[in-house]
DNA sequence: ATCTCATGAGACCGATCGGTATCACTCAGG
DNA sequence: CCTGAGTGATACCGATCGGTCTCATGAGAT
């Protein structure tokens, strides 16, 4: 989950990737706006300065963030591809499990995508065409596990389940319903096996 | 939905409503951060000395603001607990239908109490309180009428119809899913009928 | 007519914002 | 040994932030 990995966080990873791992840190934790560039250089252990040799601006550094937290997502759902080849059923099992399991780790700091939303409300802001266009595939990916599952109406039952993914994230946030992650687990598994014995 | 009513903008509303109008404009369209006091000011046809005569500090407009939107959602699902007062079904459908009427507007702004959550790490923050309070109670509102409702599991039923309450909100801000409106009706009405004949 | 009190107008405060300029230093490749 | 690119430190820029202060005005109540 971190992105230096098991690498200590002493200063022996370049500039970028720590400006990249702070800004992780703490545009995930406090939000875009309230987190200044120089809180995130301080974090980094650099300067502003060397903080806009690698990014052009704040919100291209806010782009890229949110272009790697997609990427692994991305990635995450291809290793579910790769581990359960003929098995949709499982695959949108493991994709339910993967959001599950963040959401401690959510409740305390939100889903970046659902989050960043709300601090863009512009939609021609290049960061937000990548949370739309990561959402749109992501859809994509869970209509076409439908399809392929056998279930009556595919992007139905797609549209179900991205409603439950997103509201379990929303709800772990504010604390209200506990434990959402095992509630999340169970009504997806209902739901598969609603129309697919 | 606009709280003047059918008033015209005239300012003939007292500066505290005119400014809490604005306030509500303002933050659920940008977000809270994103919009600064003398823009609400500006919007209310006052001045920020209006503001600050009326409201301690920011915080405590957000806060306000978040409360009369908290208001108007318990009264709204207090309205169909007075017209539907024996058919809890019809209450949880009134409810979905109302948040799925709301979508299409969602699409351009986003749920008010989930955007602010985004923007409201801070869980001691009054504003944060209120609108986990707000989520708790209309949490209980649903468990009791799955119970009513006969359903066989209410606490899971509740939580799974809040999630895809929240869920069809965040997919309708993305845009991803279309029409959000009809899916989750649709979803909700199948959720209720699956279990209770 | 006068007194009062909320309002409108606008200057002002310190702090912080995103972003830039300057300069000393380090260290790898020739 | 030298050079040059990338880096760290710091000062600085104009703009805006939330919040305060002063003062003139205007309408309502007595």
């Amino acid at each position: 989950m971190d992105r230096a990995g098991r690498q200590s966080r002493v200063a022996t990873l370049p500039p970028r990737e720590r400006i990249l791992d702070a800004a992780e840190e703490l545009f995930s934790r406090e939000g875009i706006r309230a987190v200044g560039v120089q809180a995130i250089a301080d974090r980094a252990a650099t300067t502003k300065m060397a903080l806009y040799r690698h990014f052009a601006t704040k919100d291209a550094l806010v782009e890229e963030w949110l272009r790697i937290v997609a990427a692994d997502y991305t990635a995450a759902f291809d290793r579910l591809e790769t581990a359960h080849p003929d098995d949709p059923r499982a695959q949108i099992l493991g994709i339910a499990r993967f959001i599950a399991d963040g959401l401690p780790g959510i409740s305390h700091r939100g889903c970046p995508f659902i989050n960043s939303l709300a601090e863009l409300p512009d939609r021609t802001h290049p960061a937000r065409r990548l949370i739309e266009a990561h959402k749109a595939g992501q859809l994509r990916r869970l209509t076409d596990l439908c399809t392929r599952g056998g279930l009556p109406d595919p992007p139905e039952a797609a549209a179900e389940i991205t409603f439950l993914l997103e509201g379990a994230q929303v709800s772990a946030q504010n604390g209200s319903i506990e434990p959402a992650g095992g509630r999340l687990l169970r009504i997806v598994e209902a739901v598969l096996d609603r129309s697919a014995p």
